[in-house]
RNA sequence: GGGUCUGUGGGGUAGCUUGGUCCAUCCUUCGGGGUUCGGGACUCCGAGACGCCAGUUCAAAUCUGGCCAGACCCA
């Protein structure tokens, strides 16, 4: 077996081959952009969910699920947002051999599944902020070249749901999923930009769109998540209404936040490496590998050694293997790191005997451990672990950005580009045109890279009510 | 949406133009044996595929049609 591709050179082979070669799903199921989850791919998935789910119950949501499938009426509601998916939907339109009077969808995404009930559910503003959210799949057309985790047909979503008393409110909550999302991302290891979607590229329905994009080498950029704010504009058609403290009616103004297995993709894409693909220890299917060496003579004491090291730190709610196959122990190292394992131990006959182990993490790093307080010394090196992929990575994030000033420098775009921008389309379509990309947005927040203040607009040369917007490729 | 092309064991391929020693080949994968074992071992034995359905033919991986799946390019 050879080496991955160049990662920076080839990426997207790369990338395919890193999820190949680590086992996460398997792309062989008979329909395009629907892959089946093997045990190790699914156990990183539960894990992500894990820390979905832990950030957002925290932020005060509850867990709901609706239905998969969608009436075309209740479907139709809302103006923009059919028009934006209906060219990517699966229909149901048959039961058996009957047809259906009214055609199903299979939800793409789960507002016109959830909000008839949300009128029914709210009628006093007692009844709000209502928060919920569901971890389901959901169901896109994509024409498109489909690719593990990142462009797929049948999307493991995690989707909050939210509506709040007034437009500030629903604008606090926006923010309160940014904090939250700054959470997950930081357990991944993962640095990130927040911007302001352009208005041509926001979501169908919504009044503003923030997504979460990280640079994952070039100008490419991967769109990890959203936060949309709708106002009244799915209040008003399915008629979400309160009666306030006066006794008069008013519409819930909503929010939506929305995560996938895209994030997997990009813990791939972000921190892999051409041995393959690299864990955070927090979603790690195994955080620790025991490789115990056996040589013919020495009998069975690495072995024993290696499974009660196991066991104490299974105790300690490590994620352990011991892996006592058959393998050579140079097959091994190969296997684990392709998979992702933060931390390997080598135990072998001599290191048994004396209470000690080899320690070698996923970065590379190698040092002995033991014998006293052994069990201490490997949380502690897999804790020691996480911070340097997390420093690594800020490292990398901060080399992903750079200014341009003229739209020529677009072309060759070597990072993710921040240009000074006059905020109208056709200047925003220039831009999109140039580095054949597109315009993410206005960051939210602190920019990733210092600029100074915004110069005059590098498409039109107007010189005020500029302001910085980032500028790349998407995958 | 329009066009071009592709489909051969688990993965990657040759063969197809001109139908016939092709129970197809190489690299791997899987099962079993032996020698090994601190960075991808060697060796022996064995298993396993021509996308699906029709058609043409003495004979189809090869030709024809339909279907399914996938890739690339353009809007």
């Amino acid at each position: 077996m050879a080496e991955l591709p160049d990662k920076s050179e080839h990426f997207i082979d790369w990338y395919l081959e890193a999820v190949e070669v680590a086992g996460l799903t398997d792309k062989r199921y008979p329909v395009k952009g629907m892959n089946v989850w093997t045990p190790y791919g699914f156990q990183a998935r539960r894990l992500l969910d894990g820390l979905m789910i832990q950030g957002i119950e925290a932020s005060g949501s509850r867990a709901v699920e609706f239905p998969t499938l969608i009436p075309q009426t209740e479907f139709q509601k809302e103006k923009e947002h059919v028009k934006g998916f209906d060219a990517e939907v699966f229909w149901v339109t048959r039961g058996g051999a009957t047809p259906l009077d009214i055609p199903l969808v299979l939800r793409p995404t789960s507002e016109t599944a959830m909000y008839p009930i949300f009128a029914i559910w709210i009628r006093s503003h007692k009844d709000l902020p209502l928060n919920v959210y569901q971890i389901v799949n959901v169901f896109r057309y994509e024409t498109k070249t489909t690719r593990p985790f990142l462009r797929i047909r049948e999307v493991h979503f995690f989707e909050e749901h939210t509506c709040q008393l007034t437009d500030e409110a629903a604008a606090a909550r926006c923010r309160s999923n940014l904090a939250t999302f700054q959470g997950i991302a930081d357990a991944l290891a993962l640095p990130f930009v927040a911007t302001r979607r352009p208005e041509w590229d926001k979501f169908p329905g919504a009044y503003y769109s923030i997504a979460l994009d990280l640079p994952v080498g070039g100008a490419r950029t991967l769109q990890v998540g959203t936060v949309h704010h709708y106002r009244e504009n799915f209040s008003r058609p399915y008629e979400i209404r309160y009666e306030d403290l006066r006794g008069e009616m008013q519409y819930v103004h909503q929010t939506t936040f929305g995560l996938s297995e895209r994030l997997l993709g990009a813990t791939v894409a972000f921190h892999g490496d051409r041995r393959g693909v690299v864990f955070p220890s927090s979603i790690a299917p195994y955080q620790v590998v025991i490789v115990p060496i056996v040589s013919q003579n020495s009998g069975p004491i690495a072995v024993d050694a290696a499974r009660a090291l196991a066991d104490r730190l299974r105790s300690r709610n490590v994620r352990v293997y011991v892996d006592d196959s058959e393998e050579r122990p140079g097959a091994k190292y190969y296997l684990w790191e392709s998979r992702g394992v933060p931390l390997r131990i080598e135990v072998g006959p001599r290191e048994a005997a004396a209470g000690t182990v080899t320690a070698v993490n996923r970065l590379g790093e190698k040092k002995g451990l033991g014998p006293g307080s052994l069990d201490d010394s490997i949380l502690q090196a897999l804790a020691d672990y996480d911070k340097a992929l997390a420093a690594r990575a800020r490292v990398a994030f901060q080399k992903s950005f750079s200014v341009a000033y003229r739209l020529e420098e677009l072309k060759d775009s070597s990072t993710v580009r921040l240009v000074s921008w006059c905020g109208t389309e056709a200047c925003g379509h220039q831009i999109e045109q140039a580095i054949e990309g597109a315009v993410l947005g206005v960051p939210e927040g602190p920019l990733p890279i210092d600029p100074g203040a915004p110069a005059e607009c590098i498409s039109c040369g107007k010189a005020h009510e500029t302001r910085w917007v980032l500028a790349g490729r998407p995958l």
